[in-house]
DNA sequence: GGAACGCGTTCAGTATACGGAACGCGTTCA
DNA sequence: TGAACGCGTTCCGTATACTGAACGCGTTCC
């Protein structure tokens, strides 16, 4: 899930800013409590700057102490932000209603995802309402290149682009995942030539997602999947939902005409 | 929604780490696009110096600009660390079982919640199945003062705590509403007695919410609630869910005993 | 048509936040 | 038991990030 950082170089920079963010990061990425040595050694910052960065944190309520005020960890105040990002996203609005229509149609679990760096970022979801269904959240992250809708965003982008976003070797999640970026880069031709992205178990074991993208701006930015455990397909049921998604395309492409 | 800003005050804090959550809380609560003078003249800050902030942030993906580089708004960065807050809350862990039992119960709309300054937050949700259900989200916040789950954990504070949470005068959202401070703790009291909260249509027409505190801590920080319209509600119902929720509360001790 | 505005951007002097080193304190060994 | 460690905390000189003023450019208004 390689968190890209870009533009480390380029002009100069707030630097409590750009530790403040990265601080956050930090916590989120490891859930639970930490000492301030121990982030200091992972960050690397000086401990007296990162002490003070934490008590303004604290302070603030997006850092929290345990009782004895030595442990850290990711504060409510967080949650906030997040959040609203996807309350004020016009894309995420204005599909809405497809989505919906889409997981009736579909009765199997549908994702709005966005594509940033290398990795796929969920804004929204319709759950299957079958008892075996894929665990998913908003705001959760997967790699690109393992995931039917990271795939459909990348077929969006030229060859020689794919190759600055994704390293030239992938990090496999299962057996299937594509490890070597040329290979991934000759699947995009397909993807582009057919439409749509599968994704055979290259992410999750037993699960079978196929994903299409919106094209409102190229290179696109988000796409839209549906996640069906391969126990439940049958070639019938693979082509309605590869039409349910082709339908769904097309509306998202009106209701997005506009931004 | 009084968004409170505690501590102010004690010592020297970093001032960009100040700013830059600031800034993001900002664009959080007014979703949409802005431009560096209207964020400008809301904040106070130097044009110069918000400029290079917002730079950096946008660098690194905490805020994004739109096409022609001059507006900004919240970026994608913000929900990863949203999230993780809930992903790596220890309480909200620990009650899921019990949150699923106590929605299949009641099927009712069932909310965790915790206590920030004088707004709860919403940890997790457990959505009625019926067809009219109340809107909410993980991450939303709500007037302490106006939901069950607020005067839960306010009536574990002493009364003179709650006058340093909330101001004297609180705002209304429903004609049910308490506005005046003293009238309330004067409900808190009985609160205490009957181990339990009601909301009568304080925070939304049409919805009456009970709620009781989860006594891991004291004074608590987290409770539970469970909402129904009024159109639902019968005198047996309200026992059967007053029920659900005693029971619900002693489970949620025993799995917070640890905590 | 030109002057005045509004807005984003740059620059340089200076207030200030950073960071290396020292401190205090509790814990762990020999 | 006492010396050595690990960790959080404080201190002070200095590198540096902040800010007020100036700039450039597009738009508006008379």
């Amino acid at each position: 899930m390689a968190l890209p950082t870009p533009a480390d170089a380029g002009g100069s920079q707030v630097k409590s800013a750009v530790r403040t963010v990265e601080l956050l990061e930090y916590f989120a990425g490891r859930p639970g409590m930490h000492s301030l040595a121990e982030v200091q050694t992972s960050l690397g910052y000086p401990k007296s700057s990162l002490y003070m960065l934490l008590r303004t944190l604290v302070e603030l309520g997006w850092v929290e102490t345990d009782a004895t005020g030595t442990r850290y960890g990711i504060g409510v105040r967080a949650l906030l932000v997040g959040t609203a990002y996807i309350d004020g996203d016009e894309v995420v609005a204005a599909a809405r209603p497809t989505l919906d229509r889409l997981a009736e149609e579909t009765t199997e679990t549908i994702h709005l995802a966005r594509l940033d760096g290398a990795d796929v970022v969920y804004l929204a979801t319709r759950q299957s309402q079958h008892y075996l269904r894929p665990f998913t959240r908003v705001g959760r992250r997967l790699p690109a290149h393992s995931t039917s809708l990271g795939k459909a965003l990348l077929a969006t982008h030229s060859d020689d682009e794919v190759r600055k976003i994704l390293p030239e070797r992938l990090a496999p999640l299962t057996e299937h995942t594509f490890t070597d970026r040329e290979e991934l880069i000759e699947e995009l031709a397909l993807i582009r030539e057919r439409g749509y992205s599968v994704d055979h178990e290259e992410n999750t074991v037993g699960l079978r997602c196929f994903g299409i993208a919106i094209p409102y701006r190229t290179p696109a930015r988000d796409a839209v999947s549906c996640s069906v455990p391969v126990a439940r397909l049958t070639p019938g049921r693979e082509q309605q939902i590869r039409d349910a998604l082709f339908e769904a395309r097309d509306r998202l492409t009106l209701a997005t005409r506009h931004l």
